[in-house]
DNA sequence: AATAAATGAGCAACCGCTCACTCATTATTG
DNA sequence: CAATAATGAGTGAGCGGTTGCTCATTTATT
C-alpha cells in the first residue's frame, strides 16, 4: 500500500472549480482550479481523469449537497402543503446562501457536458422528495399534466423568486412566502 | 465609397454562431463559426471586433427575434387574459420551433458575457409586452410581490413547460394550455 | 484611381493532459 | 524491530493542439 488519496483535496478541487467557473465560465482552466485548490496542476488528474469527469462529479456534488439539505429536517408526517413548503424553502435558502453554487449548477445543466449516467445518479438520491412531489402532481391543478410538471413548476418558480429576491434582498422572506402561495394556487 | 458590408453575411455569422454554440458551448471557435458562415476566418472580425462583441450582438439578435414574434399579431384591445395568452403562446412556440436558439439564449443569459449595456438595449424593445405585464402584476395574486415577479414567473413557468414538452412532444398543445391555466391561477 | 471588404497564413497565449520523476506511506521480510 | 521493497500520490516542465486575433495582400465596388 501507499499514500491514501485525501478526501479534503478532492473537495478542495471541487470548491475551487465552483469559484473559477462562477467567474470564468465552464472554460475555466484546470491549472487555475488546481492552483486555487493548493495542489499542482498534474495532481488534479489523479483525482479526476479528465476535465469532463471533474465537471460531471462537480454536478453530482452540487446536487447531492442540495438533497442533503432538503432531507435534513424533512417532516414526513406533516400535511402536504407543509412538506411542499419545506422543500420550497430549503432549496430557496440554499440558492440564496450559495449563489455561486447555483450558478455553476445551472451552467452545467444547460451545457451538454452532464451525461445521462450522471443524471441517473442524481435522480436516485431524491426518494423522499420525489414521493411528496408525486402527491402534489396528483392534485386538481396538475392532474391533466404529466407527472414531472409539478417539480419542474416548483424549480422554475423558484428561479423567478430568486431573480426577484436578487433585486429586492430585503423583502426576501416575504417574496419567498408569497411566491410559494402563488405556487400552491397554481397546483391546487 | 467602396465595397459595402453585406447584412446577409452578418446574419450568416450569427446563425452559424448559434449552430456552433448549441453543439460546442460558448467556447465554440470563431474560425469554425466563420467557416460555417461561408467566410474566411479573418472576415468575422470586420463584422464583430471581438468574440465578446459577437456574443453580445448575438444575444440581442435572439432577443429581438423573440420580441418581433410577440408583437406580430398582438391583440392590444383584447382582455388581459387573452393578451397574456398571446405572449405566452408566441414565446413558447418560438422556443419549441427554434430549440437551439433558445439554448444559446439561456447559455448567454447564465454566462457573464452579456453586458449591462446589452441588457439595457433588450429592455428597450418590449414596450407593448411590458405594459401588459404591468397589468398582470397588479392582479390580486401578484399585488404583494414586486412588479417584475409576474414576468419572471411567466418565463420560468415556460421553462417548466418546455422541459415537460421535450419529454412529451405529442401533448405539446395540451401542456401549453394547461400550464398557462396554472399560470393564470397563480397570478389572479 | 480610391477605398474598404475579403482572405488566410501566421502569431502569441493558452488549453487539457502526459510523463519521468520524487517522496510519503505501508507491507513484507530477516 | 529495523531494513527494505512495493505502491501510488504529488510534482511541474513540457507537448501537441487550439484559441482569438492580426496583417500583408488580393479582390470587388464605387
Amino acid at each position: 500500500m501507499a499514500r491514501a488519496r485525501s478526501p479534503e483535496k478532492r473537495t478542495a478541487i471541487l470548491e475551487a472549480a465552483i469559484e473559477e467557473i462562477a467567474t470564468s465560465g465552464l472554460g475555466a482552466a484546470t491549472a487555475k482550479i488546481a492552483s486555487r485548490a493548493g495542489i499542482a496542476s498534474g495532481t488534479l488528474f489523479t483525482y479526476f481523469p479528465t476535465k469532463d469527469d471533474l465537471l460531471n462529479e462537480l454536478y453530482l456534488y452540487l446536487k447531492l449537497q442540495v438533497y442533503a439539505r432538503l432531507n435534513a429536517g424533512f417532516p414526513p408526517k406533516a400535511s402536504l402543503e407543509r412538506r411542499a413548503w419545506h422543500i420550497w424553502s430549503s432549496y430557496l435558502n440554499w440558492s440564496i446562501e450559495y449563489p455561486k453554487h447555483r450558478n455553476v449548477s445551472t451552467q452545467l445543466h444547460v451545457s451538454n457536458i452532464v451525461t445521462p449516467e450522471t443524471n441517473r445518479k442524481v435522480a436516485q438520491q431524491s426518494t423522499v422528495i420525489a414521493r411528496t412531489m408525486e402527491e402534489v402532481a396528483a392534485l386538481k391543478g396538475m392532474k391533466e399534466l404529466p407527472g414531472e410538471f409539478a417539480s419542474a413548476l416548483m424549480s422554475s418558480l423558484q428561479e423567478a423568486a430568486m431573480d426577484t429576491i436578487a433585486l429586492h434582498p430585503k423583502q426576501r422572506d416575504e417574496i419567498s412566502r408569497q411566491a410559494f402561495k402563488a405556487y400552491w394556487r397554481a397546483v391546487r
